[in-house]
DNA sequence: CATGAATGAGGATTCATTCAT
DNA sequence: AATGAATGAATCCTCATTCAT
């Protein structure tokens, strides 16, 4: 492993500091009002010191995205314990808190998941980085697979397809937090976020669960 | 009820005609990339006619999400079928086909629904109008809730809090229609909608339904 | 003929004035290095209203080009003298004659002629506008064809393709102006314009007349 | 000639390297659109590194320039053929087609010759170098004025002032040349390039020749 | 000598909103 | 009521040049 120059120590450096000027902006006010200009003011570097290290906004987004992907990966894969010998079921309640976990501690992070412009967001970063955020997005939802498919090996879940399950349990969860991410749609439900979450995470389990007389 | 005049017929006619308009391009060229411009051109009026109409462009967004949600809590409604005799499952499971079948007919009101700026929305409306936005969502909600009632009443479905598990149940439609409404996400699972949506119903009334032996 | 209205006036009055301030602004700065804000100020309108009235910068130029064209056209055709009796030698001389004022009187119009970003320009403007420009030179050689033509049924031009004739008198006198315009060719060459001027004219029709015992 | 110690060879041959990669980045993005990133990198060095070897982007297309006047002038000596005895008429034909062959197989050289900002280059870049650029372009010159002399002494022109004349001369070819290099012009003209050349040249000639009779 | 990170003044264009007529 | 001309702040991105190392 050889020690990293100064220099590069420097730019690396640098360069965080300019995601960090980005998150702080970004985050504070809206992927859509905050503008290139404001990060490099609080990055304090100049404008043209921005694109030096990032080609487009959308490249400075995509990767804070990767940072809250990477973030979640391994809450996700902490939460799974791979090395601990645990049931099926359980597995997929700690990675459900875990994603609510997540959810909680860096909402920002959630919210620029759900938020991406649709469109425009493929076009504008490279292929290779919209590859990087599609892989560890998945390497996410994997983590949920391996649960399922213990729990189809241990005979405790009662599914056809793990992929296909993990995702929809997935969506489950995800539903309940973009429902109480949204400002709008929070308000027409009256439940708090913890219980809902833990309701659509234990009716999904029971869903699922082989009753033993089945 | 008063006859309208022919003036406020014709006013009435006119305000029609550009929400027609918005419609179009809205969905056609995207929220953020469609002009006030382009509107006020489609409707065949100037633009200042169309700021005689609507106060602000998220003014205009506002009334084309109340035109959806009008459309969604119609077809709940005519799905709960609250002339019938159905049971409460059957309810839900046709609440659920309803929604469905409104996310791949108005997929562009759907998507309006989810894509709402979060932050200056709210701000850039009336309050009145956002209270309106509010309360047809929630006569939205309102169906599913009724047919989770009638389901503790009928013993056949196992909830403490039927709004509580009414949402439950929305959160997670809406968690699969959204992964699916986002190109990034709907590359990252596998399966094909409606086998999700299925699933996501079928699991959720599994999870809720009294066994009979519970 | 419709008066125009007062609105139509007004419209087309601020169009003048940017034309007239894009003059200014473009001849006195050269045409890359002005910008489109340096118009608008000295126009006295804001940004967004030149772009009301020009799609882009280039635009603007396409316009100016368009009068410069104008202006020589109707000059050559005046010296053309069309309803007077003139032998076809005399009128190349006047053609000539009305070039080299139009380059005297409007330097800065030839100077636009010559300097147009070759590759862009074309792209920048639309098919409509460019088809005018096109139109609007040709206009200005077709005159030159004419006198040729005649000389050849007069018997006093030697040359078979009037067009190609024309073509070549004109490169000659363009060569020379576009010598005289070039500050480092300029100084390469010692004679000054004028002289060099005649020279060539008269060079060039020495070499096509009917020498009579030819 | 005191041999280059190898610092100074490897001084010329990094700056050769530079000018090579100005040449191909140039001539292939044009002058406007390229920038000095682009040659550093195609050069492979820094681009501290270019502004090293040369002070301004302006600086680098000074030497381009004068390498093709370098090659410029070089034909037109070969071409002028001084060891041999040809007759003046057959020197400005051979001189004519040189200028042309010139244009044909560098037309990226010819291009820069013509494009020249006229406004900026000259203040860009150092006097020394400009005037450098003017005396190339004055020796090519020369070879016509010689050629012309020639014909003055032979009785074979009929000419007052030979370096006028010349000037005329190359006016003309050089009229052709730009009328058919410019897009715009070039859809003027019906002709083409080598007819028109042709054209040019022998009418001129046919203009100064002493006709015997005159 | 060579590097390459940093600069920052532009520069063209867009668009929601206003307001005099 | 309707018009549509005018606004001007906003926005992303470029690039020749400098300079500390």
């Amino acid at each position: 492993m050889v020690t990293a120059s100064r220099r590069e120590r420097e730019k690396a450096k640098r360069r965080e500091d300019i995601l960090q000027a980005a998150r702080e902006v970004f985050f504070e006010r809206g992927i859509h009002h905050a503008t290139v200009d404001e990060v490099a003011e609080q990055a304090e570097v100049s404008k043209g010191t921005v694109y030096l290290y990032f080609d487009t906004k959308e490249t400075i987004l995509a990767h804070l995205l990767l940072e809250g992907l990477e973030k979640l990966v391994a809450g996700l894969e902490a939460a799974f314990a791979p090395s601990d010998s645990l049931s099926a079921i359980d597995r997929i309640r700690r990675l459900a808190s875990a994603y609510l976990r997540f959810f909680q501690t860096y909402p920002s992070y959630f919210h620029l998941m759900s938020v991406f412009d649709r469109g425009r967001f493929q076009e504008a970063i490279s292929p290779d980085l919209y590859s990087q955020v599609l892989t560890r997005s998945l390497r996410g939802l994997e983590w949920v697979v391996r649960a399922v498919e213990q729990g189809q090996v241990e005979g405790s879940l009662r599914v056809r397809d793990a992929r296909h399950a993990a995702s929809v349990m997935w969506a489950g969860l995800n539903g309940v937090l973009i429902l109480l991410d949204h400002p709008l749609r929070r308000e027409i439900v009256a439940s708090d976020l913890e219980s809902m979450y833990t309701t659509m995470t234990e009716t999904l389990l029971r869903g699922v669960i082989e009753s033993g007389n089945g």
